[in-house]
RNA sequence: GGGCGCGUAGCUCAGUGGUAGAGCACACCCUUCACACGGGUGGGGUCGCAAGUUCAAUCCUUGCCGCGCCCA
C-alpha cells in the first residue's frame, strides 16, 4: 500500500516530524547487543556556541559514517555533548552581568558559578537543538557535559594522576599572560599577528666611565617596546662581536631607574641588527628569559614590572619612579620615551624628503604582535607560578603511534604537520585564572607545601592533622579535560562494559583546525591513561569558506547561517552538498547554487518515486534482487551493484565526494534518465503481463535500493519515502545495507547501452540538422549486426518511444534523401525526402567525418611508432588498435553516407 | 626563514602516465501523460610557466610565477 505524495515536497515538514520519530523510538542507538561496535565521539561544541557551517560540515560527515555503519548492522555509537568552554563561557556571563552594571567579583566564586550553571540551564546548549536539524543521528539519551560530576572526576584523577608520575608539575616561568581576561593561556591560544608598530633607538650609557673601543661613552639599544626597560637587567651583545668585547662585564646605568646592570655577552644578540646590543629585559620576554637564565639568573630574581592588567607596579628593588607606578602598559611607554628624550638618550630617527630632513622619534615598522584569541588583546609575557604538563613526555607514543601507522590521519598530508608539532612541543601550561573550569586539585600547606589529591579530605590526611590547607584558586585549560572525551564520556575511570565495548572508538573526525588543540592532546592521554590510542584514524577537514574564498567571520560579516540554508533547501540538500564537496584535504567555498543544485537533485527523486507510485511501483519485499528477463532490468540490477561497489569503496577510503557522486549519478543519470524511460512501454499495454509485473517488482527494488545507498547523506527524503512506498517492516535508519552480487547477463547491457547509444545519435543528428524533436521517422537498415536485430525486434516500443524510430525496417533504404547515424557500428539511414535540409545534413556528416579522421591520423601515428608499439603496455597499443579500427570504419561510413547525398 | 597545500571550461571543483570530466552558468530546441527545482542537444579548456625523465606528461622530477594556510 502506497501513500500518495504530494506534487511538491516540503522539507521542512518531513524532517520535522521524522527527526521526532528517530529519536522518541531510540532509532538511533537500537539494542544491538551482539553486533559490531562502531564508535565516534563528537568534538563537544561549547555550550556557548551556535551551529555555524563548519559544525554543519564537520557533523554531516560524522553522521554519514555513522548512518552507513548503522545500516551495515554495527552497534553505531555516536556520543555528543557540550564542552564547558572555560574562558568563552566565563566571558558570556560577565558580558551579561555587565549590561546590569554588575561584576564577577561582586559575588562569591560559587555564587558566580551557580550564575553560570543558570545560564547553561537557560540558554546554554543552543546548538544541540540546531545539530537535530541537521539531521544528526548522536545518542542524545547519554548527552555528556565536561562539567558533569562523573566527568570532573575522571578529570580530577589524570590531574593526580600525572603529578604523581612526575608528569604535571608546577613551576615559575613566563607564561602568555591576557592582560584583559587576567589569566594565563597556552601557546596554542596566542595569534600572532603583523601590527603597524615603531622601533625606537636609544642610548644606555656606560658607568664608571667606561668607553667603547671607538670611544662613546654609551651603548646603543633599539626596542620596540620601550617600556620594559623599567624592568632591564641587562644588555647582551654577541660573544664574537668585537666592537663590544671590551665592555663585556662593564656596567650600565639606566638613565631612567637609575639601576645598575652588566653587559652580558650572549648568542642571543645579532650583531647584524641594529647596533647589535639587545637590552634584556628576563620578566617581561621569552628570549630575554632564556639570556637571564644563562646569564645566571634565577626565575625568583627576575624583576616585574606588571600586574595582571598590565599596569606598572614597582619592582623589587624599589626603582621605578613614581611617575610610571599604575600606568597602563601603554601610556607607561610614551612617558618612558619622553623621558629618555628629556635625558637626551633618544636617538631621533631621521628622514630625507625633497632634501628636507625630518626628525621622528621612532622608525615605523611592521612588528609580530602577540593576542590572546579569546579577549583579543595583546599577550603580556608574564612572570607567574602556573602548572604544566611534560607534553614531551606524553607526546612520545603518539608519535610512535602515527610514524608505525597504529594511528592513521586522512589525508597523510597532514603527518609532517603533525610530527613538527609533536617533536618541538613545549610545556603545556594547563592553569587558567578563571572561577569556571575544574578546580585544580592542589592545597597548599603553610609551610609551603604542595599537596595534591583527589579531595580535600585525602589532601588533609597527606598533610597530617592539623595542617591549614588553602586550594589553588586556578582552574584546568578546558583542553585538558576534553582529551579524555573518548574516554571519560564512556564510564571511565570505573570500567563499564560501555567503555569495554566501545573504546578505543573508530574514527575521530575533525576539522584541522583543533588538530594540536584537541587531537593530539586525546591521543597523549588515551595512550597515558588507556594504554592505547583512542581511535585508529583520524580524519581531517578543511573550513568552509565565503564564496569568496574569504574566511568567514563574524567580524567580516560573511557567516552564511548554515540554519538559513536548511530552510531554504532543506537539511538533505546542504548535507548533500557539505559530502559532494569534501574532497580530502582542500576547504570548501560556499556556493549556494550548488546547495539549490541538490535541493533539485531532491525533488529529482521525489517526482521519480511519483512516476513509480502511479505506475504501481511500490516497496520491494525483497533485498536480493529478483529474478529478472527484461533487458532493461537486468541492466538496472547491474547498474545498482556497480554504483553499490563504488560507493562502498568511497566509503572505505572516506571519500564522502566520490561517494555522493556516486548515488547522484546513479539516480540522475541511471535511473531516472534511462531506466525510467526504458520501461515505460511496458506499462502502456497489459498491466498484469509477466513483463509488467517483472518491472514493477525490479523498479521497486531498485528505487528501495537508491533510499539505502542514499541514506546515509539525505536521510530524511529518503526516510519519507520509503514509507511513502508501502508497509515495511522497519524504518530506513535501521534497513539493511546492500550486498549484491553482480548476476547480470552481458546480453542484456549491450542492448542497453546499444539503445542509449542509438537514441543519442538520432537525438543529435536531428537536433543538428534542425527537426523536431518530437517528430517520429523511419529508419533502415541494410546489414543489421545480431545485436541490431535483437534489440530493435525485442524493444520496438522503447526504440519508438526514446529513439522515435518506426517503423525499422531491415533492408535497402529507397533512393533520395536520408540522415544517416551509426550506433555500435549499424548503420541506419533515416530518408527525409522533402523535409531535410540536404546541406546541413552533409555539414553534420562532413563534421563528423573531419573528427574521425584526426583521430585516426593521430592514432595512426602512434601505431607506426616502433618505440609505442614495442615499449608501451599492451593494454594501451591493443587499445590504440581497436580505436584505430573504429575511426577507420567510421571514415569509410560517413564517405559513403556522404557520397550518397550526392 | 621552515613546512604544507593549491593553480584544470566563465564560476565551483573532480580526475588519470595513453591525448580531459561533473555541477552551475551560457546557446538553441521542447507546454512529450514523474519532475520547468524538468527534458533534449550543443559551444567552451595551449590542464599556471619553463626545463627534465618517458615511446607517451595535465599527472612523475626540478626550477620559476601567483594564491592560501600553519609554524618560527
Amino acid at each position: 500500500m502506497t501513500t500518495e505524495l504530494t506534487k511538491t515536497f516540503d522539507p521542512a515538514e518531513i524532517e520535522q516530524r521524522w527527526y521526532a520519530h528517530w529519536e522518541e523510538n531510540g532509532l538511533f542507538r537500537p539494542e544491538r547487543p551482539d553486533a559490531e561496535p562502531f564508535t565516534i565521539v563528537n568534538p563537544p561544541p561549547n555550550i556557548t556556541g551556535s551551529l555555524h557551517i563548519g559544525h554543519a560540515l564537520d557533523n554531516t560527515l560524522q553522521d554519514i559514517v555513522i548512518r552507513y555503519e548503522r545500516l551495515r548492522g554495527k552497534d553505531a555509537l555516536w556520543v555528543v555533548g557540550t564542552d564547558h568552554a572555560g574562558i568563552a563561557t566565563q566571558m558570556v556571563v560577565e558580558r551579561q552581568l555587565e549590561q546590569h552594571q554588575d561584576k564577577r567579583t561582586n559575588y562569591s566564586r560559587e555564587q558566580f558559578v551557580d550564575k553560570v550553571r543558570e545560564w547553561k540551564a537557560e540558554s546554554g546548549g543552543a546548538i544541540t537543538r540546531q545539530l537535530r536539524r541537521l539531521g544528526c543521528s548522536m545518542d542524545w539519551s547519554r548527552e555528556q557535559f565536561t562539567m558533569d560530576p562523573h566527568f570532573s572526576s575522571a578529570v580530577i584523577k589524570v590531574f593526580v594522576d600525572l603529578y604523581n608520575d612526575g608528569l604535571i608539575y608546577r613551576d615559575k616561568r613566563l607564561v602568555n599572560w591576557d592582560p584583559k581576561l587576567k589569566t594565563a593561556i597556552s601557546d596554542l591560544e596566542v595569534e600572532t599577528r603583523e601590527v603597524p608598530g615603531h622601533f625606537w633607538h636609544f642610548k644606555y650609557p656606560l658607568a664608571d666611565g667606561v668607553k667603547t673601543a671607538d670611544g662613546k661613552d654609551y651603548l646603543v639599544v633599539a626596542t620596540t617596546r620601550p617600556e620594559t626597560m623599567l624592568a632591564d637587567m641587562a644588555v647582551a651583545v654577541h660573544p664574537s662581536d668585537e666592537r663590544y668585547a671590551s665592555v663585556v662585564g662593564k656596567e650600565i646605568l639606566q638613565p631612567i631607574t637609575g639601576r645598575r646592570f652588566k653587559v652580558v655577552a650572549d648568542e642571543h644578540a645579532d650583531p647584524e641588527l641594529g647596533s647589535g646590543v639587545v637590552k634584556i629585559t628576563p620578566g617581561h620576554d621569552f628570549n630575554d628569559f632564556e639570556v637571564g637564565r644563562r646569564a645566571g639568573m634565577k626565575a625568583g630574581e627576575m624583576l616585574n614590572m606588571l600586574d595582571g592588567e598590565a599596569r606598572v607596579v614597582q619592582t623589587a628593588d624599589g626603582l621605578v619612579p613614581d611617575e610610571f607606578l599604575g600606568l597602563d602598559r601603554f601610556d607607561a611607554r610614551k612617558l618612558v620615551v619622553e623621558r629618555m628624550k628629556n635625558c637626551g638618550c633618544l636617538i631621533p630617527h631621521v628622514t630625507e624628503k625633497d632634501g628636507e630632513r625630518t626628525e621622528h622619534d621612532a622608525e615605523p615598522r611592521t612588528i609580530q604582535q602577540p593576542f590572546g584569541d579569546r579577549g583579543g588583546v595583546p599577550i603580556e609575557p608574564w612572570l607567574t607560578d602556573q602548572w604544566y604538563v611534560d607534553a614531551e613526555k606524553l607526546a612520545q607514543k603518539p608519535i610512535e603511534a602515527v610514524k608505525s601507522g597504529a594511528v592513521e590521519i586522512v589525508p597523510k598530508s597532514w603527518e609532517k604537520t603533525f610530527f613538527n608539532w609533536m617533536e618541538n612541543i613545549q610545556p603545556w601550561c594547563v592553569s587558567r585564572q578563571l572561577w569556571w573550569g575544574h578546580r585544580i586539585p592542589a592545597w597548599y600547606a603553610e609551610d609551603g607545601r604542595v599537596i595534591v589529591a583527589e579531595n580535600a579530605e585525602a589532601a588533609q590526611s597527606l598533610a597530617g592533622p592539623g595542617v591549614s590547607l588553602t586550594q589553588d584558586e586556578d582552574v584546568l585549560d578546558t583542553w585538558f579535560s576534553s582529551a579524555l572525551w573518548p574516554f571519560a564520556t564512556l564510564g571511565w575511570p570505573d570500567k563499564t562494559a560501555l567503555l569495554d565495548k566501545h573504546f578505543p572508538n573508530d574514527l575521530l573526525i575533525s576539522g584541522f583546525d583543533i588538530l594540536f588543540f584537541w587531537d593530539a592532546r586525546m591521543l597523549m592521554q588515551g595512550y597515558q591513561f588507556m594504554g592505547e590510542a583512542p581511535w585508529p584514524r583520524l580524519y581531517l577537514h578543511g573550513l568552509v569558506r565565503a564564496a569568496d574564498g574569504a574566511k568567514m567571520s563574524k567580524s567580516k560579516g560573511n557567516v552564511v547561517d548554515p540554519l538559513g540554508l536548511i530552510d531554504q533547501y532543506g537539511a538533505d540538500a546542504l548535507r548533500f552538498f557539505m559530502a559532494a564537496m569534501e574532497s580530502q584535504g582542500r576547504d570548501i567555498k560556499m556556493d549556494d547554487k550548488r546547495v539549490e543544485g541538490y535541493r533539485n537533485f531532491a525533488t529529482k527523486l521525489w517526482n521519480a518515486a511519483r512516476f513509480c507510485q502511479s505506475n504501481s511501483i511500490g516497496a520491494s519485499d525483497t533485498i536480493a534482487a529478483p529474478t529478472a528477463r527484461l533487458a532493461a532490468n537486468q541492466w538496472i540490477i547491474g547498474e545498482v551493484v556497480e554504483t553499490l561497489a563504488e560507493l562502498d569503496k568511497a566509503m572505505a577510503e572516506l571519500r564522502f565526494d566520490a561517494a555522493a557522486n556516486a548515488i547522484y549519478h546513479f539516480v540522475w543519470d541511471r535511473f531516472c534518465d534511462w531506466y525510467l524511460e526504458l520501461i515505460k512501454p511496458v506499462f502502456s499495454g497489459d498491466a498484469d503481463s509477466l513483463a509488467a509485473v517483472e518491472t514493477r517488482a525490479v523498479a521497486g527494488w531498485a528505487l528501495d535500493q537508491i533510499l539505502v545507498m542514499l541514506h546515509p547523506f539525505m536521510p530524511f527524503i529518503t526516510e519519507e519515502l520509503w514509507h511513502a512506498q508501502g508497509e515495511r517492516p522497519y524504518e530506513l535508519i535501521l534497513a539493511k545495507w546492500p550486498a549484491h552480487e553482480a548476476q547480470v547477463s552481458k546480453d542484456a547491457t549491450d542492448a542497453i547501452d546499444w539503445m542509449i547509444e542509438l537514441t543519442t545519435v538520432v537525438r543529435s543528428a536531428k537536433n543538428e540538422v534542425g527537426i523536431a524533436p518530437g517528430a517520429k521517422l523511419a529508419a533502415f537498415c541494410a546489414n543489421p549486426s545480431e545485436l541490431a536485430r535483437r534489440v530493435v525486434e525485442r524493444s520496438s516500443a522503447a526504440i519508438e518511444r526514446l529513439a522515435r524510430l518506426t517503423p525499422v525496417t531491415f533492408g535497402e533504404a529507397p533512393a533520395g534523401a536520408a540522415m544517416q547515424v551509426t550506433a555500435g557500428g549499424d548503420l541506419f539511414v533515416i530518408p527525409l525526402e522533402g523535409v531535410i535540409d540536404i546541406d546541413a545534413e552533409k555539414a553534420r556528416l562532413a563534421k563528423a567525418l573531419e573528427a574521425s579522421r584526426k583521430e585516426a591520423k593521430s592514432l595512426e601515428g602512434r601505431l607506426n611508432n616502433a618505440n609505442f608499439v614495442e615499449r608501451a603496455k599492451p593494454e594501451a597499443v591493443e587499445k590504440a588498435r581497436t580505436d584505430h579500427a573504429h575511426h577507420t570504419a567510421e571514415i569509410a561510413r560517413l564517405e559513403a553516407a556522404l557520397a550518397r547525398l550526392g
